[in-house]
Formats: C-alpha cells, sequence, structure tokens
DNA sequence: TCCTTAAGGATATTAAATATCCGTAATTAC
DNA sequence: GTAATTACGGATATTTAATATCCTTAAGGA
C-alpha cells in the first residue's frame, strides 16, 4: 500500500505556491522544472487542488495556480485527499456474510467489528494530518533549509511569476 | 491507495485461530470455506502471517494453523505488517534535490519536511493499530454476533479442528 | 501405502499507477 | 486582430501491483 507520487508533488508544489508574493500565479511548467518532474502528469495533481478548492488558477501568460486561501487554512489533508480521494484505506467486503452458519435473513445491527478498528486508524491517521497546515510546514522549511538556497529559490519562483 | 484484501482475510482469520480449542490446528481449506475467499490465494496471506511468527502451522490431516502467542499478545498491526509489510505508506523521493538553485555538493541534514509529516501521520495510523490485540477483538466480537450464531461457528469449527 | 496438508515457485489475469499526447477555450502581450 | 501561453479534459499507452490459479515438494497421520 503506497500513496501516489502524485501525493508527494501537490505537497511540494503547495509549498512552493504558499510562498508566492501575494495575488501572483505560477504556472505548472514552473512546478514541474523546479521539482525535476514530468509536466503533463504533474498537470493531473495540480488540477486535483484546484477541483478540490485549494488552489485557483488562470489561463494565458502570466496564468497558472495560486492558493485559494491563507497557508493556515489548509491542512496536509485537505492536500492528500485532494490527490488520493476521501476513501478509506481499509475496505470491508464483509466476508462475514459468508459464514456457512449465517441465518439467511441476518441484518448487522453494526459494521464489522475489524473494519471499525481499521477505521479508527485511518482517523488516527487523518487526524494527524489535519493537525499540520501549510503554515506549519513553511515554519519548518524555513528552519530546515539553507538561507542561501531558500533566498534563490524564491528569487528563481519570483522570476516566473 | 488500498489496503489489500488479504488484510482483511487475514485479520478475520487470526480472530477465527484465536477462538480454537487450546492446542489445535485449523486447515485453510477450512478458513476459506468459512470466509468465501479462494483457498489458494488466502493461502498466500497465512504463509505470510507464519513467516511473521504470528501462526505456527503442522502438516498432514488435522494440521493447518494456530496463533503462537496468546490473543491479547497478537495486534492488529503485527497482522496488517505481516501482510502488507512494514514499509511507510509514504514514499519520500527527494524530489527537493532536483531544485534547479541547489548547489551541487550540498547534504541534507535532516529528512525532508513534507516527509516527517507524514510519516508522524503513518506512526500515529500505526499506534492506533498496534493499541488492539485479538482479545481485544474478541470481547467486540462476543458482544456483536448474536449468541447463536457465535455457537454455531464455534462449532463448525470446532468438527474441522 | 495413501491421503492430507503447508510451503513455495511459476504463471496468468485484472486493476491501478504512471505517464504522454492532443484538442479546446480562455487570457495576455504585442 | 494575431500570436503566444496557459489550464483543462479526454483519450490512450506503458508499467507496476494486486489478485488470483496451478503445480511440485516434503512432511505428518491413518
Amino acid at each position: 500500500m503506497q500513496l501516489k507520487n502524485q501525493v508527494e508533488w501537490a505537497l511540494h508544489c503547495s509549498a512552493i505556491l504558499a510562498g508566492l508574493p501575494a495575488g501572483r500565479y505560477l504556472a505548472t511548467k514552473a512546478l514541474a522544472e523546479l521539482h525535476g518532474v514530468p509536466k503533463e502528469y504533474l498537470s493531473k495533481a495540480l488540477q486535483g487542488l484546484s477541483q478540490a478548492g485549494l488552489v485557483e488558477s488562470t489561463l494565458g501568460p502570466s496564468g497558472g495556480y495560486r492558493l485559494a486561501r491563507a497557508p493556515a487554512g489548509i491542512s496536509f489533508l485537505d492536500i492528500v485527499e485532494a490527490v488520493e480521494g476521501k476513501g478509506r484505506t481499509f475496505a470491508c467486503t464483509e466476508i462475514r456474510r459468508n459464514n456457512p452458519c449465517r441465518p439467511a435473513g441476518l441484518c448487522d445491527s453494526k459494521p464489522c467489528a475489524i473494519a471499525r478498528v481499521m477505521w479508527e486508524a485511518d482517523r488516527a491517521w487523518r487526524d494527524s494530518l489535519a493537525g499540520v497546515s501549510l503554515a506549519d510546514l513553511a515554519v519548518t522549511l524555513k528552519e530546515d533549509i539553507p538561507a542561501e538556497l531558500w533566498r534563490k529559490t524564491g528569487e528563481w519562483v519570483a522570476e516566473r511569476t
């Protein structure tokens, strides 16, 4: 079980968009170049963010994407779900119904006990992701990344904005 | 991103093995029949449990599987990892290294900040799964399942043990 | 001796991930 | 107005993982 690589791409792109000069857009081409990933395929991930209402887009030269909300209002979970979907990672196929001892008409009052445990773990995962925003990430990145690289990247992006 | 259906099967089978008369073995054939899943493929999941040391097996008629430890000593996480592997659900491909502004020799002192957040969520998921044992599950199942079905299933299994 | 079983390797089938390509419509720069 | 640039969506490969099935081997029990 692996998350799609588009999740990683979307998170990195969102981090860049969070650092954009106010009101400016950045095109898929620049984001693809910056991260060294195929432009056409990255585009699908960005379209996912757009459909989820996390980013706004505009056409034409100087077009591209920008965040639709303040970085503090966008969580990792928002981005992960925009790309991966909101479905649970554990699918219960109700194999308990295949029990040959089971009477024909029996209706279950609750979801399968095993599924409940798996879903609770899923919830813990989502809660953890919901607890970190792009604003939080920006703080960490600023601490992690060498000042010189941080500055140069900001300039590189600003030139293409 | 979906867990394999073998995870569901392995969990249901483990629950049955947890209720087995002491020392007895139950064969793949019976487990497959009880859950309505293909015997040959279920066998792969059970081999995973065996390799992880969660169950013991024996050959010949009256052979099959039984738990290697008390139900209280086997967690959901043990079973999930036996089937899915212990790898993280988020793979960091280090796309930060593709930044064209990055100096050639730069070494990163920490894992990528984005990966750290994703891995922390992964840990929350695993912690949640580690907190529930087969003994806990047995308690819940006994509450959930109608007494008559519980009894009949126990008998069905005992006959094949 | 014969039947049953787990184990593991080989192979086939199906679905999902990972792309690539192209047409369309909107927007901007000139 | 014209040309360049862009997001968007649909169509279509290509690759990889999931989902099986089949067969052989070796061990255990009747």
